[in-house]
RNA sequence: GCGCCCGUAGCUCAAUCGGAUAGAGCAACAGCCUUCUAAGCUGUAGGUUACUGGUUCGAUUCCAGUCGGGCGUACCA
């Protein structure tokens, strides 16, 4: 790739300078730093070497430099700075040259082929369908749709996976919620259960039944059809808002197929022919040995003979490792923080590869109206639903939000705030951004009329401050995307869009694009505009948010 | 009690294997629209990176301890 010339060209240069110096190779680390009189890559070589070579880190850096050779086309300067930094600044009109190949990439500029071939599976959100999807859910979904991207745009096959349980002790909950609903249509005294959900959608799938049947179940608890009804309607209320997300997952995993395969009694027998596993009480105990950092061992099979959470999890991670994946990605909050080790040993001890697992733990998210907390449990009917808060603030600043931070923080989310003052919010000042840059091409095409771009419209770009900064800001897209993606933190990608915006707003403050006294120039202006806009689109894509043309 | 995570400007959060003067947004203050969208731009102010000690050329980052918050610590998931 074009963009990593460069680097690549002063990485060279500098080993080739070891080289003459007698020092050994090795990785050559660039830095961009953060101001720019810094350069636009700077590396810490010469401090690194300075306890090695028992000489002041400067004098290094000079000995280096001196050896190197610069061209002046690509480098307009070389310096020490600091400690003994070298810092290098990238000539103008290489950097302006580099818009033409960004145009040609078009929408492709910022893919890369560094994972190509590999395949990744990514399994989040895995609500069992007991309700609908609730803000403490939004998180990991929203983290999940743009790490997805991420993975794919350096090139994984992703599989999008859902793994859901639609047996045990909550299903049986749901459909004595539902039946108590169906009951209460024509008995309003008949009795809720305690732990039942209390939620409307269990009166709605009530009122759907009995629409349908009209009192057929009156006093004729048909469990398993009060269950079934109760996923269908659960799970399509849960699809529907996925969609609204923008998400679609290509597998959904159903626990029970772990049981019915045998995958589950075959994993018990497993462990406990090795000894991982043994019997006391009427359960069966797998064993955590504290040298691992466990406390002490844990039930996977109750003395009612049904596993516990932690079998079948176990057994699903390690069908996802024998499905050949090259990595498998979990997202879950930080209440499975302690869990998703246990299940990770479990796969280890029974001689499975978990490297290939990566997790990762979002904290927990706040929820406030203001000074007013927000609950988020089923068990509660006051939930504020993952449909509602899009309701309220729109599916982009839903998306936008959640993601916005690193996973490993704790995200306080005011949503009145976030309601009321929507303009403040900052997903509009990356989509205002875009908007102005296709308000600016749709003048374009009234004002410049017939006009086309030249061959060389590079040349008319008068190259100032405001148009080089841009430049450089939009050329360092594809490393943010691989390292966004390296680290499975999507808010980089947040960031840098910032970044972006940031300097194609000051750019549009300062300079007029289209002027019809100076038709080259303001062709050479829209081009740089359109790769800007192309960055964002692409951004924008990779982070699950629109790209509103108008606003 | 024990384990994991977090603690950075008034608020919400960044900070690229440990790097240069710790950065944005919001809120505050002062400016900028006869010009492609002012949902914008420019400037000012705001900090003992919770605290203490350690490791080293250099620590928000790594280590130990203390304090504060979150989540776990189920034969729930």
């Amino acid at each position: 790739m074009m963009k990593d010339n460069l680097k690549k060209y002063l990485e060279e240069e500098i080993l080739s300078s070891l080289d003459k110096l007698g020092i050994a190779r090795r990785e050559i680390v660039f830095d961009k730093p953060k101001e720019e009189k810094f350069g636009d890559y700077s590396t810490n070589i010469a401090m690194l070497l300075a306890k090695e070579l028992k000489q002041p880190p400067r004098k290094i850096a000079s000995d280096i430099l001196e050896r190197m050779k610069i061209d002046k086309a690509k480098i307009s300067n070389a310096e020490i700075a600091g400690a003994g930094f070298l810092n290098f600044f990238a000539a103008d009109p290489y950097c302006i040259a580099r818009l033409e190949e960004i145009l040609n990439e078009g929408s492709g500029f910022g893919r890369s082929a560094i994972n190509s071939g590999l395949r990744a599976n990514l399994e989040w959100i895995s609500a069992n369908p007991t309700g609908p999807l609730h803000t403490g859910h939004g998180r990991a979904a929203a983290l999940g749709k743009a790490i997805a991207n991420l993975l794919e745009w350096t090139g994984y096959d992703v599989t999008r996976e859902y793994y859901y349980n639609d047996a045990g002790n909550q299903m049986n909950n749901l459909a004595k919620s539902v039946y108590a609903r169906y009951m209460q249509i024509m008995d309003p005294g008949f009795e809720f259960p305690d732990e039942g959900y209390v939620g409307d959608y269990v009166k709605e799938i009530a009122a759907d039944i009995y629409g349908r049947h009209g009192d057929k179940f009156r006093d004729n608890f048909d469990s398993e059809y009060f269950k079934s009804e109760g996923e269908n309607h659960t799970f399509a209320l849960i699809k529907k808002t996925l969609e609204r997300m923008g998400i679609e997952h290509d597998v959904f995993f159903n626990e029970s197929s772990l049981y019915d395969d045998g995958t589950i009694d075959r994993t018990i027998e497993e462990l406990k022919s090795r000894s991982l596993a043994y019997e006391q009480d009427g359960a069966v105990w797998l064993r955590m040995p504290a040298e691992e950092g466990f406390q002490k061992d844990k039930v996977i099979v109750k003395s009612t003979g049904e596993p516990t959470y932690r079998l079948p999890d176990i057994a699903y991670h390690i069908d996802k490792v024998n499905r050949g994946f090259d990595l498998i990605v979990d997202i879950f909050g930080s209440d499975h923080g302690d869990t998703y080790k246990e299940v990770l040993y479990g796969v280890k001890c029974l001689g499975h590869d978990e490297s290939k697992i990566k997790v990762i733990i979002h904290q927990m998210v706040t929820f406030r109206m203001g000074d007013e907390s927000v609950k988020m449990s089923k068990r509660s009917d006051k939930v504020y639903s993952l449909d509602e808060l899009m309701d309220d603030i729109g599916a982009d600043a839903t998306q936008f939000f959640f993601i916005m931070r690193g996973a490993n923080t704790h995200l306080d989310f005011d949503i009145s705030l976030a309601k009321e003052r929507s303009e403040k919010n900052p997903v509009y000042y990356l989509q205002y951004a875009y908007a102005r840059i296709c308000g600016i091409l749709r003048n374009a095409e009234v004002k410049l009329a017939g006009d086309s771009v030249k061959e060389k419209w590079l040349e008319a770009l008068p190259g100032n401050e405001d148009e080089i900064r841009l430049i450089k800001v939009i050329d360092r897209f594809p490393e943010e995307v691989e390292q966004s993606a390296a680290s499975l933190e999507p808010h980089k990608i947040i960031n840098y869009l910032n970044e972006l915006a940031e300097s194609f707003h000051r750019f549009y403050h300062n300079n007029r694009v289209v002027d019809p006294d100076k038709p080259d120039v303001s062709r050479a202006r829209l081009q740089l505009c359109r790769a800007a806009g192309l960055v964002f689109r692409n951004g924008f894509e990779i982070i699950g948010v629109s790209a509103p043309e108008r606003m």
